[in-house]
DNA sequence: CATCGTTGCGCAATCGATTGTGCATTATGT
DNA sequence: ACATAATGCACAATCGATTGCGCAACGATG
């Protein structure tokens, strides 16, 4: 092993190996070697000294010269969910897939590390960046623009940039609808059913409540606003929730819509550790696990559609949005076994 | 909006606007600016217009320059894992801490895939890259090594870097007398006990095995290996394994050993599938995954020490190894009910 | 008053790839 | 044979930040 590399190998090294100037070497690298009417014979020797002195392109320089970077940045709430997890991973093989390479950053669901993932993507001159579940897209929109570096919201909409999201409140009344036909074949109909989890101040959970309600007004059911309880998305916070409502009620109820699995966590939790039996209740959780899933084939879940919100994500920084503040909503799916 | 960002912000504009030179306004921006004895006077204004005028370093003119990225990469079989993504996330967050940008990209567990992602790292010249569970980390450190990039190897090992792994075979040892105890309880000790899941090929499997009949053989239990069926990580060769285990037996086995999340999740759709009760069996998972630990809290899980392999990871960065091929293992932990 | 040391800052080269332009050769047309 | 066009390639400027070096202005010292 050298001490170090004696000197690093550049198009100019190359050059000199073949025979042959700097640009020629970069034009044959970089595939434009055809517009230049590079012979085809000096061509592929440069290609096979370049191969066999494993030279490698520079792409900061490259980034420099061309002004782009051939980045493209994405923020993430965080990985370690199977949804969030999924986005990701979908996401930089599509990337991949257009000569992209993606640099995603969790920022917890914080402003104030959303805005210095921003800045650092800026920094690195993404082309564009992609907010998901971000909790301000719009103030994200702003510091990105004098930068002219576009935007586009993921999973939560903003109303700076075009967005891809679920559809919310759809999904949500047919989740709703479900639970509500497994109580009707339960043979009780009208038991209580209560909605846990989510934050308020976030579009997804208010669509995801209005569709909760749209569904029970359809079927004529009425239920107090108090039952619908956004007490954010950690899985903590739901057993607080449960304990006030198991006193107030001496009951618990019939049917939970869960809105996100790591709430759905806490709640599995809560009834664990009280010795409750969650099978005698009816579940449905708007996120989806697959190993939620297989353990409880009788909980219903929505599963949105990644790869599909992925691939508009990808349409919308192809074609220009028609305006400015457009949101695309994709269907998500519903499982569960019709037990 | 203007048609285009009609000049690109640079140190060159800056330093008109502040009165001042390029490399003075440098090196107020980059907070060198007190070696080279600018005034704070100046400094303060040259930061001011920077502020006010929405500056951002062009990361990539500095890497250049400086010839260092400032970027860390990591590869990773995938990230939707409760595990993988873990991992992603803590190594996101620890080379944050450190004024690291890190970039992760996803292999599959494809060799190629793997080397091409390499080459990817080393395009833009990552200052280390992290290998995590590659299936071929000698051939990664091999391509990385005239670029002088240095490799080190998580879950995984290898013989050309150091490697920062799990405690696969204690592990699966104390895993396997936890699956043991439970079935003593039961009253059934010499009950048949099988291992499912992983590749052969890989070393953790083979030192899971390992751990596995060491727990069996210290108990005086002699299986057959046939008993031993590492069918590859995907949950969908769970199945046959299994159907053809029962058309053999005509009965399931006592205890599973499973060999990672993936797999009981094709195990577990099987019980499933097949109308069999997954709690009249013991499982032992080598692998962690909140949602079923909480639906199963019989269950035993294997937890590896994330947190712990990451910072291991970051000091063997920072210090130099001991020898080129060092293997630090972390204890994991053993999580589930005495039920 | 001359010398020397500080303080404060700007000049210009440099990192490595890209690309507009220009200059020799060689082919083609008349 | 001569003008024109096409072919094949190299020169040199450029992207934006960094940094070794040097120079002026000023104060301290003898």
């Amino acid at each position: 092993m050298p001490i170090d590399a004696p000197k690093r190998l550049t198009i100019y090294n190359l050059a000199i190996l073949a025979g042959s100037s700097p640009s020629t070497v970069s034009a044959v690298l970089n595939g434009t070697w055809q517009n230049r009417r590079i012979s085809e014979k000096l061509a592929a020797r440069i290609l096979a000294v370049a191969a066999d002195a494993d030279y490698s392109v520079n792409m900061q320089a490259r980034a420099l010269r061309r002004e782009r970077s051939g980045i493209i940045g994405m923020i993430l709430p965080l990985y370690d969910n199977r949804y969030f997890s999924s986005i990701a991973q979908v996401f930089e093989a599509e990337a991949r897939k257009r000569g992209l390479f993606a640099i995603v950053s969790c920022t917890n669901r914080d402003p104030q590390q959303e805005q210095e993932a921003a800045q650092m993507m800026i920094g690195h001159r993404v082309e564009k960046l992609i907010c998901t579940g971000a909790t301000d897209p719009d103030s994200i929109a702003r510091m990105c623009q004098p930068h002219g570096v576009a935007t586009i919201n993921l999973d939560l909409p903003g109303k700076l940039a075009p967005s891809v999201i679920s559809a919310n409140r759809d999904g949500a009344r047919t989740l709703t609808e479900a639970i509500l036909g497994r109580l009707k074949a339960r043979g009780t109909p009208n038991d209580p059913i209560i909605f846990v989890g989510g934050r308020i101040e976030d579009h997804n959970t208010r669509e995801r409540i209005a569709g909760f309600k749209a569904a029970l007004k359809a079927h004529g059911l009425q239920r107090p606003d108090e039952n619908i309880m956004p007490c954010g998305y950690s899985g903590l916070h739901a057993a607080p929730v449960l304990d006030a409502y198991l006193l107030k009620h001496k009951a618990l109820p019939s049917a939970i819509f869960v809105n996100s699995t790591i709430t759905l966590e806490g709640i599995a939790r809560w009834f664990h550790q009280q010795g409750h039996n969650m099978s005698e209740i009816v579940f449905g959780c708007f996120d989806w696990d697959p190993l939620a899933a297989v353990f409880n084939p009788h909980f219903l879940m929505v599963r949105q559609n990644v790869p599909i919100m992925v691939e508009r994500l990808f349409e919308l920084m192809e074609r220009p949005p028609s305006s400015a503040d457009e949101v695309i909503e994709i269907q998500p799916e519903i499982l569960g076994d019709v037990a």
